[in-house]
DNA sequence: AGCATCTATCGTAATATTACAATTAATAAA
DNA sequence: TTTATTAATTGTAATATTACGATAGATGCT
């Protein structure tokens, strides 16, 4: 096999899961950390700041994209990434949900 | 190639992205509600409660043991397993330090 | 129009992940 | 000691991910 059975999960599994995954790359977080650092909108200089090739950013930013915490927006030539502020609230307080879970320390463990 | 090249980032980005693909998996989100939910040392009923076979939840605990946010506990046949409550600490501290970035609003995007 | 620049897509190779049957290992019970 | 029970490991097939060269598409410039 090899192949996620998403359909014995349920909706919010599946979300946080995807969202966790999208999130599990070094390339993906230095992206979203390089838009945030420069706190505006970001032209085509990802791939000399992040050190992959042009189309593996190209697959990256699609990823995120996908996800829908990047916007783009085509300027000439360029494509200028923002992080989507709305999106990236909703991001936050999945996870936020999840890891403020608490559990109580028990003696058999 | 197909192999992620971490060499190139930063031991930072390199581990928050490792964590995130730990949660990655729907399984291993089921995995630890359930540990939260029972908030107690599950005893094995994982197999019955993901509805995934024994070998492949072994493979999943085994993954959340390496990340370090679950401990198991030898109890005769069985192995009881709990939230490493320590470690989820420094998981949500990790998550939220990444999360808790704040971008403007910007009119480019 | 022709050329330069930048991004997306396609194709492909290497590697990683997911799932499970079969087996092994370890303890409990008879 | 034999048998039952439970978890881990091994082996393997199917699929997904990662990376990049080559190419295509779109816009700007001369």
């Amino acid at each position: 096999m090899g192949v996620t059975k998403s359909e014995i999960f349920t909706d919010y599994q599946n979300k946080l899961a995807l969202a966790a995954r999208v999130l599990g790359h070094p390339a993906r977080i230095a992206i979203l950390q390089h838009l945030f650092k420069t706190d505006s909108c970001v032209c085509g200089d990802l791939v000399g700041v992040i050190g992959l090739a042009q189309p593996t950013i190209s697959q990256h930013l699609k990823e995120l994209k996908n996800l829908g915490i990047i916007k783009g927006n085509i300027d000439g030539t360029r494509v200028c990434y923002c992080i989507d502020t709305q999106k990236w609230e909703e991001l936050k307080e999945l996870f936020a949900g999840f890891l403020n879970q608490t559990a109580s320390d028990k003696s058999c463990c």
